[in-house]
RNA sequence: AGGGGCAUAGUUCAAGGGUAGAAUAGCGGUCUCCAAAACCGUUGAUGGGCGUUCGAAUCGCUCUGCCCCUG
């Protein structure tokens, strides 16, 4: 794990070559076969030097969470394990990670209808003060535990509560799954400067790698959720007018760099243990 | 060399002699099924010196730096 743009695809490789395991990725958006380019996507030769699981996987078309990826990844783990001492996880997506390892505690399965609508209603302010009192009344513990501002949040807690007849904290177990397996996590981090200077440098191999053209075909898609990402988001945008292309650019390293900073902050208590003897060896084809 | 202009936050720009603001960048944080998402919080400046004034970013002098014009 660690912030984007940090080396984590040169170093699974080496690493998964010295454990002799596939990569399975945890990145919440390379696992889509759509996106390529504006994801960072590990390079056909790359690819090909490992066994490499949830890359390019699933469609942008249907919508996938941190719940889905909980399942799938350990589906896939018990699959491998009888045929391997060790099994490399790579990726930098928090939740994601964190689905794996400690679990999402089970709730309703979701009513897409529901959210849609409850979704709807939040768009006005006053449709939205209504739901934040219905949360109020429905489930006065995680009212005070949210931010009452995040619509998402919210609309999730209500449309839980709603669906199942409980509150939401009635699922809330806090407690980490059990897990069959001794997970080592590893966190790759650099200078603050170094890390925004390679944010900016990817941005421009992105272009060059074709990422308008990428954007131009996803575009009618726009509205996926899938593509509220950084890099395609900032180029609909454009593509729509609101801004030049060099400011389209601008702030896709901007918002590179603030992802980074999330990153970073979501895994604030992860020890950085560059000494780790397998951060080590970057051995160089 | 002479003449003119400019100097405020990292940057761009405000502030009729009376509490120096904004945008943006930066920084910090939240997180139990859309997470590359969504949301919250926050630091920071009048170029140096002298003067006028109860009081100066604002007026005067000077130094420094930048820009323009003339030769």
């Amino acid at each position: 794990m660690g912030p984007t743009c940090v080396g984590k695809t040169a170093q699974s490789l080496a690493i998964a070559r010295l454990l002799g395991s596939p990569v399975i990725n945890c990145d919440s958006r390379q696992i889509y076969k759509e996106l390529k380019v504006g994801v960072a996507r590990p390079t056909e030769d790359e690819l090909s030097q490992a066994k490499h699981y949830f890359i390019a996987s699933h469609t942008i078309h249907q919508t996938y969470s941190a719940g889905d990826y909980e399942r799938e990844a350990w589906e896939l783990v018990l699959k491998l394990a009888p045929s391997h001492e060790y099994l490399l996880m790579v990726g930098g997506s928090g939740f994601y990670i964190d689905a794996f390892t400690e679990g999402i505690d089970h709730m309703p399965p979701s009513d897409p209808g529901l959210r849609e609508e409850l979704a709807l209603k939040a768009e006005d302010s006053e449709g939205f003060r209504n739901l934040q009192n219905q949360l109020k009344e429905l489930d006065p513990v995680t009212w005070s535990r949210i931010d009452p501002a995040n619509k998402r949040r919210v609309v999730r807690a209500v449309e839980v509560c709603l669906s199942s007849g409980k509150p939401y904290h009635y699922f809330l177990k806090h407690t980490p799954k059990k897990r069959p397996f001794e997970i080592e996590k590893i966190m790759m981090d650099r200078p603050r400067e170094e890390l925004y200077e390679r944010i900016d440098q990817r941005v421009e191999r992105m272009i060059t790698d074709g990422l308008m053209a990428e954007a131009r075909l996803l575009y009618p898609h726009k509205k996926l959720p899938a593509l509220q990402t950084v890099g395609y988001r900032e180029l609909f945008a454009h593509f729509d007018g609101e801004y030049s292309y060099s400011e389209a650019l601008r702030l896709i390293k901007r918002n590179t760099r603030r992802y980074a900073k999330r990153q970073l902050t979501y895994w604030r208590e992860v020890p950085r243990r560059e000494d780790h003897p397998l951060l080590r060896p970057v051995p160089s084809l």
